[in-house]
DNA sequence: GTTTAATATTTCGTATGCGATACTTCTTGT
DNA sequence: ACAAGAAGTATCGCATACGAAATATTAAAC
């Protein structure tokens, strides 16, 4: 059964993935822009609404990303005067997130668009095979960490 | 069955793609970062090896990204002396691109390597699983593209 | 045949994304 | 208490990544 995982297909398999992630990746975009953000900005802010009070490190963290990345997209927040950081009182090294009130409407209003699309695309789906795909993945991941040593 | 596929699970889906893609990124980077260049640019390589003269709008659509970005990778993999573009004498307009000989050498070496890692990663899946799991990548596709309208 | 439209590529501005580095502030060992 | 190191964040340089505009050339329209 191996055989039908041959070499014209590995990079097949490699694609297969940038092109669900791209396209999940879009409508994240499309349905952030009418809020006049992107859609790692709408992410960020969407771990806040659901996590307040973080710092840069662990919402690095959630959303799978460097320190260096994170915090250019905090400043890009700030600037829109959608995010505030504060010092933190008792460990004046980290900063604590939080969501303005202009904020809260951003990120309410560009989830219910980006969330109704999502849902309505999963329900078309497979429970079944959704499940196993994401067996599947989770295989994917731990045999590539294995394979690299 | 809709069931299992409930809001909870919608951002896992999203984040699992992610999760992936970023895995195999890094094996591609990984085994380029030994001959001096990015995961991207051994990519363009890649398709260059297989396709000789194909131009600039060609190769991006090979690789799914923008001409502007794609003309950026090229403009570095030409400064690395890896990749030669020529003015076409028939139409002006477009480019043909061609590996040097250097560039054949960084390919092949890079190519064993990354290829030999992805294939051993492959063995150790089911390939039922595998099949289904690109099935369910397409109905993802076109779920989203139908759900955008 | 000249204006117009289409094609191929590059350039520009902005936003990720990462590793290395620096800076400040705890924390720990002694 | 104090030097050494760890932890949290920001900064820098580089390489994607994208859309819009600019450029250059060819094809089409009339």
């Amino acid at each position: 059964m191996v055989d039908l995982v041959q070499k014209s297909n590995m990079h097949d398999i490699v694609q297969s993935f940038r092109a669900v992630k791209k396209s999940f990746f879009q409508l994240l975009t499309e349905k952030s822009e009418h809020a006049g953000i992107t859609g790692i900005q709408f992410y960020a802010l969407k771990i806040l609404c659901n996590e307040p009070l973080i710092g840069v490190t662990e919402l690095a963290e959630r959303m799978r990303l460097g320190n260096s990345t994170v915090s250019g997209v905090v400043d890009r927040l700030v600037k829109a005067e959608l995010v505030e950081r504060h010092r933190s009182a008792r460990d004046r090294r980290s900063v604590t997130l939080s969501l303005t009130e202009k904020g809260k409407e951003v990120h309410d209003q560009t989830d219910v668009k980006y969330t109704r699309i999502l849902s309505k695309v999963l329900e078309t789906l497979d429970a079944d095979a959704v499940t196993q795909m994401l067996n599947t993945h989770q295989d994917i991941i731990e045999s590539l960490e294995k394979a690299r040593e």
